[in-house]
Parts: C-alpha cells; structure tokens; sequence
DNA sequence: TAGTGGTCTAGACCACTCC
DNA sequence: GAGTGGTCTAGACCACTAA
C-alpha cells in the first residue's frame, strides 16, 4: 500500500476479480479523485509511478489514463503530467429520458399512422431536404401514445424515391423502437438532431390533448444517406411534462463506457 | 491494396503521417462504414484479418475497434465477430449550444446579481439538499444578459455553511464562464442536470422581457461534495429562442473523442 | 538531461461461439 | 477444435517539458 496525498492508505486492484486490470485502475482513481484525494488541478501520480504501485505494465494504466481522459475527469498533456479537472457544465452532455421512469420503448407505447400523402416540396421542405421546389416528397404524420394517453406528435417529410425501400419499410413501423433504430436506416448514414422548447401550435395541441401554448419539446431530425444527401427530414413533439433530459458531470461512480 | 465488399480498392495507413495508426485505423473504418462499404449488421474482418491488412500489431487494431465501439459505430461480441450498428435515436446525446452561433461564453456576456438573501428551507428546498426544514440557505438570482438583452434567468439555493468559501466564491462570479465552469467548483464533486421545456411563470417572464407562457428551457443543477451531500440546487432558465441542443447519431468524419 | 506522456510491437493467455 | 474477441506484458522508441 502506497500513500496518497491525503495520507490514507490505497487501494490496490485484484487480480483474482474477473474485473479486468485496466477497469480496476479507472474505479479506483476515479473514486480517489471523487473522495477528494486529488482536488482540482492537482497532478496525478506519473505513469511509471502508477505502474509500479498497481503493478501493471505500462500499457495498462496507459489504458485507464487514456478512458479517465476521454470521460472528462482528467486531461494529460505531454511532457507535463495529468491533471484533475474540475467541473464544468459546459461540457454535460445530456441524453433523452422519459419522466416517471416509465418505459419509453416497449410494447405499451403505441405508434399510429395518421396520414401519409405525397406532396410537392415547397421552400422550406425543399432547402431542408436538399431538393428543387415542387418536387415530389412523401409526408407521414405519427401520433405515439401511452396508455394514458398520447405524448408524441411526429411529422416526417422524405424525398420521393420509387426505388428506395425506404420509405416502404417506414410506413410498416408500429413501435417507437422501430422509429428510433431507424427501421429505415437501412440505406442511411447519419443524422443530425436538434432539441429546443416550443410552445404547442394549434395542430399539435390538438392532436396531444393538451392546450394550445403548453410547453413541449421539439426534436428535429434530418438523416442522411450515403452520398450524404438528405433523405428525411421531421419533428417530434414531445409533451414537457412527459420528457425530461438526463446529464451529469464529474466522476461516473457506476460503469461507462469502455476503451 | 486489400478488396472490400463492394470491390473497391481499399485504403492503408500512412506510417510517415504524424496522425497515430490507430487513428488512422479508426478514420479509415469509419469512411469505409460511412461510404456503404460494410452496411449496418455486416460484420467486420477479424482481429487478425484487420491487423494484417494494415501491418500493425494487435493491440493497435483493438485499440481502434474499442473506439468504434465507444462510438456507438459498431458493437462487439466476444467469440462471434464485431458487427455495424446502425442508427439509433436513443442513443443520441445532446450538447448545449447557444443559437445563431453566438458566444455563449466571452466578454459581451453578462452576469448581474439581482439578489442575495439568506432564507429559511422550505420543505422542497429541504428536500433537495438533504437538510432539516427551517434550516438557513443562501438564495441567489442572477440575471445572464447579451448585448440585445436577458437571455437566462438563474435562480439558486445554497446550505449556509459559514465555514464553506463555496458562497463567497460564488457571489464574485461575474461571467458565465465562471459560473459554468464553478469557480466554487473547489470543494465539488459532481453535478446531476436535468433539462425540460416550461412556460415563463410571470417572474420569469418580467426578468427576460417576455410574454408570460413564452417556451423556455429549464436547466436544473444540483452539485454536491466530496461527502457527496448536496451543496448547490438551482436552475437556468433559458429563452426557447436563444438555445439549442444538438447531436448526431452515425460515424463521426471529425475527430472525436480518443482511447 | 531527466522525467513526462504517447505510440507501438510480438506474442502470450483466456473466454466465448459455432461447427 | 478452429476462429473470434478481450486482456496483458515487457520493453522499445518518440516527442515534449522543464530545470
């Protein structure tokens, strides 16, 4: 057991857990700079010091360094050292959550076609889906409903293409997992989404039940193919009191992603 | 010059190029996968076959398959293969950014306090930060403004711990970025963001200059210790039509984040 | 010049899947 | 058993920083 600044005694890794070397390392100095043994800006042990102490090679603990890094807790740089870094919220990165924890996906929450109609684009579809004006496009509207009723309102324009199974393939999708996999995806490269609060039009409102001007959110989704034209460009309208984004900064006590 | 499956010649790395292999591993996958060259749930050539079409050694071929799989790209399943993922709504994750490409942090931005009051908690306020009721916390509001007016509206609340500079601190911030980067960052541990659309209650409205029932989004913020007791609860209110989030889903042509 | 982070290798071993 | 992904080593070399 070595010491840490703070003068406690260290943990050190197992190797007899099935948690891989590299993991322990990123747990444990992930906790030690959550229980404020290492405060904001202070410098890590070098690489040959955290070798020695959890008696790893250096590709190990290069390893952990370099997740610690890409999770936002520390930055190295070369020739310096690594350091603590402190929080900053303009880096939370948020991801969509359903409120009341219900489930979001799952076979309770219904998808219903309400139109499906091919119309010609005018300027703004046009600019949107890269196309010339009074071109052909597909136009699906979708309500998503849970069983106390709906909290999705969806409107989807695609560019018009006998030959793309694309737009087939969207019109069979029932569940909102399907939308979101992008059963279409098939044939697409990318998207680009967008998220900012809107006040309920009437159209919307009405098809959500909720007053006209209720608060919701729109996401905004193009997607692309692989020449990297657009192929679809829509909305969701999500009711507020049904969706709620979920972020954190600093150190993630429970298992992320992995490098 | 290996063949792919759609008969295009392939690309290889460039040992002289300052960019690491396994970068460029990673780019070079990433076009292939983003060109159509291996479609969504094609797997991959092995380990093995990867390592001997670019002559590098194991660990560099794996340490550009755990990015991809960091990256949402591709998944991998230990004895069957690695496979593409396509394009999945659910786990796209949204960043905050000002809209009209703005500076949402610089020197035109202003922070005023428009109040500092010690209260006693309520039951909501005692709640989130885990103390007594009738407790005494410190109340800030702030109003964060842009050349052509209020663009936030921050409410806050803190434990009164006289002990604690996290208050002093606080009160000196008077750019965003301090405020965001948490200049009483010091002594935190972490912070949980919540994000929703609402409607201007007439206090928020008043503050912004808007009309009572304008869309806005709502960015509540609790950061605790080291102790990991919460410190500091309190919200953003942002005006609808300043601030977006956006986000991607699909293979990246910029560099993203390392491992 | 000494210490730091950053990259890379060649090969070993394990666990899992599928035939 | 053959092939797959997953982990790990011991050491080499390079680039950068600071005294």
């Amino acid at each position: 057991m070595n010491d840490t600044p703070n003068g406690t005694s260290t943990l050190n890794i197992n190797r007899d857990s099935d948690e891989p070397a590299y993991a322990q390392v990123v747990r444990i100095l992930s906790q030690e700079i959550a229980e404020g043994a290492y405060r904001a800006g202070a410098q890590l042990p070098s690489e040959s010091q955290l070798r020695a102490r959890f008696s790893v090679s250096g590709m190990t603990v290069r390893r952990a360094i370099n997740i610690l890094v890409d999770r936002g807790i520390i930055s190295a740089s070369q020739g310096k050292g690594t350091f603590v870094r402190g929080l900053d919220m303009r880096e939370a990165a948020f991801r969509l959550r359903e409120r009341h924890d219900s489930p979001l996906l799952g076979p309770s929450v219904q998808v219903r076609l309400l139109q499906a109609a091919i119309l010609t684009a005018d300027e703004r579809i046009a600019r949107k889906l890269d196309i010339s004006r009074g071109k052909r496009v597909v136009y699906l509207r979708r309500l998503i409903s849970q069983p106390d009723g709906p909290v999705m309102y969806h409107r989807e324009y695609m560019v018009y293409d006998p030959r793309r199974p694309t737009v087939e393939a969207e019109l069979q999708i029932t569940s909102l997992e399907g939308l979101f996999r992008g059963q279409g995806g098939q044939g697409l490269r990318r998207g680009d989404l967008g998220l900012e609060a809107v006040a309920l039009s009437e159209e919307e409102a009405d098809a959500l039940q909720m007053p006209v001007g209720s608060p919701a959110l729109c996401l905004e989704h193009i997607f692309y193919d692989f020449e990297n034209h657009p192929v679809a460009w829509g909305w969701f309208i999500c009711r507020a009191d049904h969706f709620r984004l979920l972020g954190r900064i600093g150190p993630e006590t429970s298992l992320g992603a992995e490098s």
